[in-house]
DNA sequence: TTGTAAGCGTTATCAT
DNA sequence: ATGATAACGCTTACAA
């Protein structure tokens, strides 16, 4: 790769003046500006980014820290920052936890020292002290760290009503709940607002990881000793597709005899038959909020407010009645 | 962050010194190790490596290419590589292409003059003129580049074969087949494994993409056209699961009167009713081998084969049934 | 065994 | 309008 000299020398002109025309800063004639621009293109210069980085402190990086990529519902996630990371000129930098603190750890210090601008932070330990001494920009996404670092989440509270809402109106009498594991807050929420309305018809619930494994052993516990429910909620889509898997092995029809609603709106939903109803979130969406936050922040505008709570929508799909009346 | 001009200071010795405390290299007193070791930690030092890299030419940065994250055969592949990278203190910077050689083109200019030490590319652009030019370490994952370029890649060809006799052993004798993107020519070889074996009892072929819609359309289509058959392989497992989900609409029981087997092994297979039979490609250690053999490359230990071609197994779930006699 | 200083490729200041 | 040059934080000759 070429380097600035050689532009420069080329050119016949400065390192400063190549650097001028590169960065469209200070005074150049037209002159200058051209022979430049000729020997830019002759030697196929671009300008080294580790250098820059050097003298800028700053890298055009940022850091993306998650528990598994491998979980359905991040590739999304990861696909929208991405995008928009890259549409700003930034790339990002992938980094998988397991939700281990100690990987958390090491991450960070690597991220850091290799000066990345900003970081994007899927991750539950909201007692980490390591977030808390570290000055970088950086937002929470999916999981509030603490207060004071942005976040962006959906409505998980209003899910949880929503989906019970649904499975009432569409005729459901005796509910059935799987929840999430119970450090995680947001995924609290959804059990929250669906106890809530539930209320007294709820007549079972147990808990699973979101490994589809854990889902199967928790849903068949669940048929062995709540059963009959006629309406089911689960914390996600994996969950569900497990509680749907269990419900045709046990030849119980999905959704005459049984509704489920799932969370999440991954794709996975799409492919179960039935297709699986659910609650979604704006995956995608929220993906790209908090990279654009982080932008901002990481060039100082700081302006929009800093905890987003977005909306949760129903998408009927077959394994919920057509509606009533 | 403290620089190494800050330790040297608090330990009452060079940089110079410092440096090789750091890096092992050279002679140092105990006395003057233990002092700076001391001053390390007091100060919390951390080497920077942005400046590290503009010296050493180098990033401890691999670049991993790949169409689309959000597809489910990739997540498992980039957890793969993440994991070995990090393990030998390397990071990996994401980037999707879409397959559109423009966005691949942007990506290798900005990883390049980010100084990126290799990269991992999940591409079809064999005729892409940029990676010929590109002195980088680089190894093929899933695809082949060209010849002189590494790649690790799976056996479709047999995979289709194993395919196409696990139906007929099974008691098919109607074998359909929905293939993958004619551009991917390691997808092809599935095909051609299994249309090799299947001979003159193929009744029904047709083409999809990756995506679950176009792949229930290609479904829909072959129901509606080469109906009857009784034993159906699909390119990857996406495209099993529409099979699936098509053929439950239409009331064609699995795997009594149809039989259907997948290609991949991602999870999905799992989850689906009833779980997929299907062929697996050894995903995470193809990730995993694609790196250490990078690794090496970067490193100019350039001793292993240049290409890999990894057996593939049958995963025999439930859409097949269980063999005679 | 240790320190001085050059060099990595940029950007930005300050003369001119 | 342009060119020298210091500085960014590190590694490594080379000298001492």
């Amino acid at each position: 790769m070429a380097t600035i000299k050689q532009v420069a020398k080329h050119a016949n002109v400065s390192v400063a003046t190549v650097s001028r025309v590169m960065n469209k800063s200070g005074y150049v004639s037209e002159e200058a500006k051209e022979a430049v621009e000729k020997a830019i293109a002759e030697l196929n210069y671009a300008p080294n980014r580790v250098a820059r980085s050097l003298y800028k402190k700053s890298s055009n990086l940022i850091g993306l820290i998650m528990p598994d990529i491998t979980n359905p519902f991040f590739p999304q996630l990861a696909r929208a920052i991405e995008d928009v990371a890259n549409q700003h000129g930034y790339q990002v930098v992938l980094c998988n936890t397991d939700e281990q603190l100690e990987k958390e750890q090491t991450y960070l210090v690597a991220l850091q020292t290799m000066h990345v601008d900003g970081l994007i932070i899927t991750t539950n330990h909201s007692h980490n002290p390591n977030y808390e001494t570290l000055d970088l920009p950086m937002v929470a996404l999916d999981r509030i760290v603490k207060a004071g670092i942005d976040a962006v989440v959906s409505d998980g509270y209003e899910g949880g009503k929503l989906a019970a809402d649904t499975l009432l109106q569409h005729g459901a009498t005796r509910l059935a709940h799987i929840a999430g594991p119970d450090h995680l807050k947001t995924v609290k929420r959804r059990t929250e607002g669906f106890v809530e309305v539930a209320g007294e018809k709820l007549v079972g619930m147990t808990e699973s990881t979101f490994t589809f494994k854990d889902a199967l052993k928790a849903s068949q516990e669940l048929f062995d000793h709540a059963w009959p429910f006629d309406g089911i909620f689960a914390a996600n889509d994996v969950i569900a597709a497990a509680v749907l898997q269990e419900a045709v092995r046990r030849d119980i029809r999905v959704p005459e005899e049984l509704q489920v609603i799932g969370y999440d709106g991954i794709e996975l939903g799409e492919m179960t038959s039935p297709p699986l109803t659910t609650i979604v979130q704006p995956i995608y969406e929220m993906g790209r909020l908090a990279t654009e936050r982080l932008l901002d922040l990481i060039e100082k505008k700081d302006t929009r407010p800093r905890e987003m709570l977005l909306p949760v929508t129903l998408l009927e799909r077959h394994t919920t009645k057509r509606k009533e009346r």
